[in-house]
This record gives C-alpha cells, sequence and structure tokens, in this order.
DNA sequence: TTGAAAGCGCTAACAT
DNA sequence: ATGTTAGCGCTTTCAA
C-alpha cells in the first residue's frame, strides 16, 4: 500500500543527489550550475551521484526563483482582425513562404546548442496579441521574436509600450523603440539593376512588393534610384503581394503593357518564378529573350526552371542574430535599442 | 534608497489580489481555477481586485505545485546523424514543403483558444533526440506532438519507453505502442486511380513517394491495387523524395520510356506539381493530353498551373485532433493508446 | 464557505 | 569551501 510504488516516475531532486554524494543541496546546486569554489573531488562525487540518481534539474522550480522561463517567444505577426478560421489561414499561408520557415531553422539553429526551444506563436488578432503580451508579462518566456507580415501591425509598439525584451525582424514602421535586424534592400536591388544593365538589358521592368511592406517599398526604390543613375529615369512597375500567383499576374501585365521588355527584377524569388512561368507561357526564353533577377535567394530561387538569378538575403544568419540580440537584453536589461543591418549579395545562376 | 523604486515591474502576486479584495490567498486561488463552493459576492470582489491588481498567475510557481507546465513539444524529426550545418539545411527544408507549415496551423489552432503554444523542437541527431526526451522527462513540456520525416527514425520508440505522453502524425514503423493520427492513404489513392480511368485515360504511370516512407509505400500500393482490380496489373513507376525537383525527374524518366502515357498519379503535389512543369516543357497539354492527379491538396495544388486535381488529406484537423489526443492523455495518463484514421477525398479542379 | 499552513524544487544570501 | 536557511508564487490538504 506504499505510495511510492504508485508514483509512475518520481524525479530525482537535488536533494536526492545531495544525499547519494554525500553533501548539502547548495554544493550539488553550485556544481550544476558552474559556480567555482568547490572542491574538485566534491565535483566529482556530485558529478556521479548526478548520473547515478539521473537527476535533470525542474525548470519550474529554477524558473520560480530565477525570475527566468530560460525561453523565449517565436512570435509571427500580422496586422488584421481575423476570425479564428482566417487566422488558420493565416498560420499555414506563412509558411506557404520559405521565409518563414528560414526564420526559424535560424533561430532554433541559435537556441539549441544552448538548450533552449522557442514558443511558437501566431499574433493576427487582437486577442492573439494580448496573449502574447500576457505570455511574456506573466514571465512564461523572458523575451520575443517577431516576424511581422504587415507594417501596422501593433504588436511591437505593444511589447515597446510594455517594456519587453524583444527584437523584430525587419524595421518597425513609426518610431517603435525596439530592436531589430534588417537587410540593406536598397543595395540589394542596386546589384540587381547593375546585373541586368550589365548584361545588355534596355527594357527593364520591376514587379514590386506590397508597397506598405517597408522590404517591397526600398527593394524598389534602389532599384528605380540604380536605373536612374544609369540613365533610365522610369521603370514600368507592377505591384504583387510576395506570391508565385501574383507573381504571374503582374507580369502578364507587364508584357501586355511592353511587349518589347527583355529584363524582369521580382522582389522575390516567389514572384520571378511565377514571373518565368508566365515569361514561357507567352513564348518568351529566359534568359535569351527576357533575363529575370529574384530576390532572397530561398529555396525556389534553386527548384525554379530556369535557376534563379537572385539576391541573397541571408535569413538563417539574421535569425540566429535576432536571437543573440534578444539573449544579450534579456541578459542585460540595461542594454540600449540596436539594430543590426545585413549587406545582400548577388548569386548569378541562369535565369540572368 | 528603497529597492521598490528600482524593481522595473514588480508584478502582483496573489498575495496583492488578497490583500486588495480583503480575503486569503486560498480564496483568491479558488475563484481564479473556477472552484465553486465560493461566495458570489466574494468571487465578484475577488475579479475586482484580480482587474485593479492587473493580476497575471505565475506559470512557473503553477507549474511547480501542479506538476503540469501547461506546454507541449512540437516536433520535426528526422532518422538522420546530421552535422550542425545539416541540421539548419534539415530545418529549413521541412518548412519547404507546405505540410508542415499546415501541421504547425492545425495544432496552433486547437492550441491557442486553451492558451496553450507549442515549443518548436528540430531532432535530427542523437543529441537532439535525446534533448527533446529530457525536455519532456524534466516536465518542461507536458508531452509531444511528434512529426517523423523517416520510418527508422528512433524517437518514438525512445519517448514510448520513457512512458511519456506523446502523440505521432503518421503510424510509426515496428510496433511502438504509441498513439498516433493518419490518413488511409491507400484509399487516397483508389480515389485518385478511378478518376484517372473514369476520365478515359488508358496508359497510366506513377511517381511515388520514398519507398521507405509509410506514406509513399502505401499510396503506390493503393494505386497498384486499384488500377489491377480494373483490369490493369502493371504500371510503370518512378520513385521521387516528394520533392517538386524529384517529381521533374520522375516525370522526365516516364516520359522518356513511356512516350504515349495519359495520365499520372503523383504521391503528392509537389511532385504533381513537377510534372506538370516537365509536360508542359515536353509540349503535352495537361489535362487535354495527360491527366495529372496529385495528393494532399497543399497550397501548391491552387498555386500550381494548371489548379491540381487532388486527394486531400485534411492535415490540419488531423494536427488538432493531434493535440487533442495528446491534452486527453496528459490529463488522463492511464488511458490507453490509441489511433484515428481520416479518410481521403477527391478534390477535381483541372489538372485531371 | 473560508483561512492557515505546508510544501513543490530550486537558488542565493548569510553563516560558518 | 561548504552548510543552513529563507523564500520564489502557487495549490491544496486540513481545520475551523
Amino acid at each position: 500500500m506504499s505510495r511510492e510504488t504508485e508514483a509512475p516516475a518520481a524525479m530525482p531532486t537535488l536533494e536526492d543527489v545531495a544525499r547519494a554524494a554525500g553533501v548539502s543541496r547548495a554544493t550539488v546546486s553550485r556544481v550544476i550550475n558552474g559556480i567555482r569554489n568547490v572542491d574538485p573531488a566534491i565535483q566529482d562525487a556530485v558529478r556521479d551521484a548526478v548520473a547515478a540518481t539521473g537527476y535533470t534539474p525542474n525548470r519550474a522550480a529554477r524558473a520560480l526563483v530565477t525570475r527566468r522561463a530560460e525561453t523565449i517567444a517565436l512570435v509571427v505577426s500580422g496586422a488584421g482582425d481575423a476570425s479564428e478560421a482566417e487566422q488558420n489561414a493565416f498560420a499555414a499561408g506563412v509558411f506557404a513562404d520559405p521565409f518563414f520557415g528560414r526564420v526559424a531553422a535560424g533561430v532554433v539553429g541559435y537556441l539549441r546548442p544552448r538548450s533552449m526551444h522557442p514558443v511558437l506563436m501566431f499574433a493576427e488578432t487582437p486577442d492573439a496579441r494580448d496573449q502574447v503580451v500576457n505570455y511574456l508579462r506573466q514571465g512564461s518566456a523572458d523575451g520575443a521574436l517577431i516576424v511581422s507580415t504587415h507594417a501596422e501591425d501593433p504588436l511591437p509598439a505593444m511589447i515597446a509600450a510594455a517594456g519587453l525584451p524583444a527584437v523584430l525582424f525587419a524595421r518597425p514602421a513609426g518610431l517603435v523603440p525596439i530592436s531589430y535586424v534588417d537587410l540593406a534592400h536598397q543595395d540589394g536591388a542596386k546589384l540587381a539593376a547593375a546585373h541586368l544593365l550589365d548584361r545588355g538589358c534596355r527594357n527593364l521592368v520591376t514587379i514590386a512588393g506590397p508597397r506598405d511592406v517597408a522590404a517591397g517599398h526600398e527593394r524598389l526604390e534602389g532599384f528605380q534610384d540604380a536605373m536612374a543613375r544609369r540613365g533610365f529615369p522610369y521603370i514600368p512597375v507592377a505591384e504583387g503581394s510576395f506570391t508565385l500567383r501574383s507573381g504571374e499576374e503582374a507580369m502578364a501585365r507587364l508584357l501586355a503593357e511592353h511587349p518589347d521588355l527583355d529584363g524582369v527584377f521580382a522582389a522575390n524569388d516567389l514572384m520571378a518564378q511565377g514571373a518565368c512561368l508566365v515569361l514561357r507561357e507567352h513564348g518568351k526564353r529566359v534568359p535569351e529573350d527576357v533575363a529575370v533577377v529574384g530576390f532572397d535567394d530561398s529555396s525556389v530561387a534553386r527548384s525554379s526552371r530556369p535557376h534563379l538569378t537572385t539576391v541573397r538575403q541571408p535569413v538563417e544568419e539574421m535569425a540566429a542574430e535576432m536571437a543573440r540580440l534578444l539573449q544579450e537584453r534579456i541578459e542585460q536589461p540595461g542594454l540600449p535599442v540596436t539594430s543590426v543591418i545585413f549587406e545582400p549579395e548577388l548569386v548569378v545562376r541562369e535565369s540572368a
């Protein structure tokens, strides 16, 4: 009738290890947390005891006293006020773009060696946003890595106002005092312009991203500016929404109005892929008749035919840097808001 | 010189609420946890006090005493022994298939209304697998939702051996006593076969998934079986790996050997899309010259041209069901291992 | 119906 | 260098 036998797996505690090693809880704690000033012989004894008992620290107990959850939130945030069904579509749609998978990979790549793992949250509605803020406020996570899909996203401002540690992917709209990593989008667009011009294109058009997304806006501006400097003051532009479909539609419009075009700069790879598809349908060869340059160097750049010449955005490294900055700010709350801008790189493949 | 003023945001505790409401901690706790036998007037007083103080329960403290983390792990698991760089590629690659995004969306869709959020973990190496087991053992998460990419994945067996609550997406290889949700893949393949045959195709071929993945295997078997029953004992098959590229290559091979083929069943949409691309390159019209049926009804089915006729796998619902089963098993540890099989559905669009 | 009190497992002063 | 002790914020008997 003993209760002990009923317990499925009573995890050993510090106390158990201490008893096994013949020392106090405090000493065991010191060894486990790597604090020096512990006799080497005792350290060994403790380590043996840990191994013998199969001890693993209880995260809740530790979090309670240290006031650190040792957890961070990875939140994908929209600007909407969606219904529940729409939220699911949002979540599924987010991953349809290879971009988010790269962010997740970069974040996990940084966190895992440190034995940390991100909590995945979607914040596409006011309720969901409140949930995120609360989650952080109550200390369930020590900070947030935020990827916004829209410029009007109110979450960054909410987080900043609450004084919670966070780092964004891409500069926030407005003057939100919050750290972020970003890419020098304009420089990337300039790389594309130079490449297209250098290979002899003279009738260029561009498929831009949504005007209200900073990345889309800046890539367009950078491209127009670079072209203007080389003597091309006007570039036909069609706006897409970073999806394959929108790239196809934009390309079709451009082709109808400018049948003699010989080069396309698309603001991301997915739209560039769409452009290639439509170009082929209209009997244009890529790159012989029309050269196409994408942006991002995402997985579709290599799965698309022909392989896309594109501007590389090192998303994984940028995401890892976000995690690093956040951790730094969690550990040293006094640290000022900062930003890290990455430089793009031209990757020449077959499409241009 | 008071310490209090230095604290950035001392969160209110139960004690604070109790004081504000003029009752004891225990009573506040009862109200918050919805336990009856509390005077309605006091309930109101407590609720007011909660609102006034802005109280939020501290998850670590609660977890410590209830022995529940109120957290579950969402783990994407491979079978490999990859280097760190390969792990990152694995993580990014996993998301390249729209499948995983749908799983995440389904899981979050179920969890979020319950104020829970999944911890994202990748387990592609022995170390990473140990990390997952440890994470669960130490109670950082109450259970795991596991999506394996390979049949030889040792993680399910490890989890089962440790007696930890878990639910898999897809039946595990071998005889691992662990719950799972799955699709009746064979039935889905039969739907595809019947549709292709009914529309008049007589020279069918199939692009199969990897032989060592149950889903790939079963879809092929189901297709072959259905064809045999209709008098077609031999169906040319080319094996792919569920990627767009592999679909293209398989289609090219099939086309070379069977130039007169008039119908293709691909084991997933990505490969079906690849098939369409290659077919078009070879001057075949889809569906006029060659009909193509995919599998999954993922986002590419609608982004691909022509829109894919496909067999729908309700991934989001299946993922939500995984979460439900897991929660049920966490709350009632005695529950037996179970399985839930979903029925596929034919979605007719343009490609067949 | 409510309150008092005993921990959950751990860290961090403080003592020694 | 090590041990003692006092909580962290919460839930949950046990009394009243």
